[in-house]
DNA sequence: GAGCACTGC
């Protein structure tokens, strides 16, 4: 490292001893030195996701002045939950130390590895580590490794915990900090036994707590309340409003515009609106307005609006969960924990004293959930025992996780990677799973994909893939625009299915050399579709990485959409659905069969017999989203062993499925005696 | 005939 600073770098250098975490700087190394885990506490506004890093990089550059493994350099590698939060940390500390991003401070994430060789301290998204530990379990090149946001829980921290402590003991010389903003800690020290502790207060002006005497019937009706009040009996400062989804938060800021008028500037926040829409939040106020934000949980963690005094707060959010038996995923508007109410609290102290306005009693506050519960209780985990598999745990029900998933849960998720071949009978991860393990995909994709040469479609499977692992491409605005953009998704349309229908999207994307105007005059959705783009180029990487064949049906021949339907059969097999009399789709499972409803987005000008679907999602009905035309006599042909209609229990799709069964037997004797 | 909390590889 260089010797001499900039003038800049002392000028920042005397703000950051200022941040609390200065004052256990040297207890923080002390600890380090004497065990190989540390746990750090750090409240909100403590500097630790910043300034930790930088003393653990000193602390290990002072021990191993010259050699690394294999003469690179050590590494410290610092992860974070979410992508933008690498990046501009990164960019930050860059900054404190005098550097160029990308030269001695970087950062990975997907899509983008702005770290070179001369890099020592790397922040990067969980997910990434994770994925850099299939390729190298030990995490050889590290010499630290910093866990930021731990209380969050998500997935990839979650397998990272179980994984590095079984790393930390085959590696004497690696050492992990975990750092987490609340006081969950009594479980991580439970979980890493007797490891040191230490606190870390914050820096947030006080925010005062107020409930209300009686729970509420109506949460919309009591926050649309609340801010009227705020606005008409407190001091200046900026008002969030905490909400659930999108039409409820377009619905309640038109709300407050009609009571309120030109006296505040009311706005709406969250994840799928542009970043031109969401960057109005920032704008700085005029002393005479007041601000609004009504926003998802997008602003308790991912965004943080300064200038907010005000927090409403009623208690709810969206929530994921999953039913192993149904294997169905939902999204549930469900209370928050007390956790989480604290976090939005806080929202309101970062500039200044704030209020916080909780639509409910105390008493119902002391009932709710302490922490949210973890990812990894509330998934589907295919992909992540696919992933478990591929980092070579051998036994899962050993694996030790802070919260070990349910056993249905688990049972569940071997099930399906056994019929999709990536587990043999002793559930050993197989050649075919070792290669999906490699797609940063859902499992049945990523099969799907490498079975796709096979009807001679990769490359269009590619696409379709790629649409799927974006937003939703089509943009149907609400009002006067929703008849032309209805008009102009039909003129993607395929009549055969949706599948088809984004193969279509995508392909005119190209034609029309990714403009943007194009999609603006289409009513689709450019960002999906550059994202589209850059995801289909990494999905070519890694197929080329194993060698799998691009390759295309003629497009005049007529089996062109034969083929590409059949390829999604062979990934999604395990998600079909047949048309029973009644009128109803039944899904077509070996228990739990369901009746679902095709979803009214869907492109289909009739019933299909058979159809296969991406999704299943449970929202006002079952619904199956995005589903596409299939033959009955396919199943037998593409997936035989899962159709054997002896592991179905009796319906109208078995006997047909019997029915099929029996014509494929014959044609084979039929065959047989030719020769 | 309806909706899309949020991340991430």
């Amino acid at each position: 490292m260089k010797k001499t600073y900039s003038g800049r770098y002392f000028e920042i250098l005397e703000k950051r001893k200022n941040l609390p975490v200065w004052v256990h700087k040297e207890e923080f190394l002390k600890t380090l030195k004497e065990n190989q885990i540390v746990l750090l506490v750090g409240e909100t506004g403590s500097g630790k996701t910043t300034q930790i890093p930088q003393f653990v990089l000193e602390a290990v550059l002072n021990e191993n002045p010259s050699s690394g493994p294999k003469g690179k350099k050590w590494l410290v590698g610092c992860t974070q939950p979410r992508r933008v939060a690498a990046m501009s940390v990164s960019r930050r500390v860059a900054e404190e130390m005098d550097v160029e991003i990308g030269d001695e401070v970087g950062y990975t994430v997907r899509f983008e590895d702005c770290s070179s060789s001369k890099t020592v301290l790397k922040y990067l998204t969980d997910g990434m580590l994770l994925r850099e530990a299939m390729a190298d379990p030990l995490l050889g090149r590290y010499k630290v490794i910093v866990l930021d946001e731990a209380h969050e829980r998500t997935l990839a921290t979650d397998l990272l915990f179980g994984l590095l402590k079984q790393t930390l003991v085959s590696r004497p010389d690696l050492k992990l900090v975990v750092m987490s903003a609340t006081l969950e800690a009594d479980k991580f020290q439970n979980y890493f036994t007797g490891v040191p502790l230490i606190k870390v207060p914050g820096r947030l002006y006080p925010v005062e707590i107020l409930y209300t005497r009686e729970p509420q019937r109506d949460y919309l009706e009591a926050a649309i309340n609340t801010v009227i009040q705020i606005h008409e009996s407190e001091p200046p400062g900026d008002v969030l409003v905490f909400l659930t989804g999108e039409e409820e938060i377009e619905d309640t800021c038109r709300r407050i515009a009609s009571k309120l008028g030109d006296q505040v500037n009311v706005m709406p926040l969250y994840s799928t609106l542009s970043p031109a829409m969401q960057q109005k939040i920032f704008d700085p106020t005029t002393d005479a307005v007041r601000k609004i934000v009504v926003s998802t949980n997008i602003a308790e963690t991912s965004l943080t609006i300064d200038g907010i005094v005000y927090v409403v707060d009623p208690g709810f959010s969206k929530q994921k969960l999953y039913h192993p038996n149904t294997r169905v995923e939902s999204l549930l508007v469900s209370p928050i924990s007390q956790a989480s109410a604290d976090q939005r609290a806080g929202r309101a102290g970062r500039t200044q004293p704030g209020k916080c306005f909780r639509l409910y009693t105390e008493k119902s506050f002391k009932e709710l959930e302490k922490q949210t519960y973890a990812e990894i209780l509330r998934s589907n985990l295919a992909n992540t025992v696919l992933t478990l598999k591929r980092l070579g745990v051998e036994n899962l029900l050993h694996f030790d996780l802070i919260d070990p998933p349910a056993p249905d849960t688990l049972a569940r998720a071997l099930d399906d990677l056994y019929h999709l071949g990536a587990l043999d009978d002793e559930c050993n991860l197989t050649k075919t799973g070792e290669m999906m393990s490699e797609f940063p995909l859902d499992p049945q994709m990523a099969k799907m994909i490498i079975v796709s040469p096979q009807f001679n479609c990769s490359n269009e499977i590619l696409s379709v893939s790629a649409m799927l692992s974006v937003p939703n491409c089509f943009i149907r605005p609400r009002g006067e625009g929703q008849k032309a953009a209805d008009k102009a998704k039909s003129m993607f349309s395929h009549i055969d299915g949706d599948h088809l229908t984004l193969l279509n999207v995508f392909h005119a994307f190209l034609q029309h050399n990714q403009n943007q105007d194009w999609c603006y005059e289409n009513f689709i959705n450019y960002r999906a579709m550059k994202s589209a783009v850059n995801v289909r180029e990494q999905l070519v990487r890694i197929m080329s990485r194993f060698q799998i064949k691009l390759c295309s049906p003629d497009f005049n021949s007529r089996d062109y959409y034969v083929n590409i339907r059949k390829a999604l059969l062979a990934g999604y097999f395990m998600q079909v659905a047949h048309l029973e009399r009644t009128g109803n789709y039944l899904t077509f499972r070996d228990k739990d069969d369901q009746v679902v409803h095709l979803h009214p987005s869907n492109c289909l000008e009739y019933k299909p017999e058979w159809v296969v679907y991406n999704e299943y999602v449970l929202t006002s009905r079952n619904f199956i989203r995005t589903v596409t035309y299939i033959q009955g006599e396919w199943l037998v042909d593409i997936a035989p062993d899962y159709y054997k209609p002896a592991n179905f229990p009796n319906s109208e799709a078995k006997r047909v499925l019997q029915r099929h069964c029996k014509k494929r037997r014959l044609s084979e004797e039929r065959s047989c005696k030719i020769f």
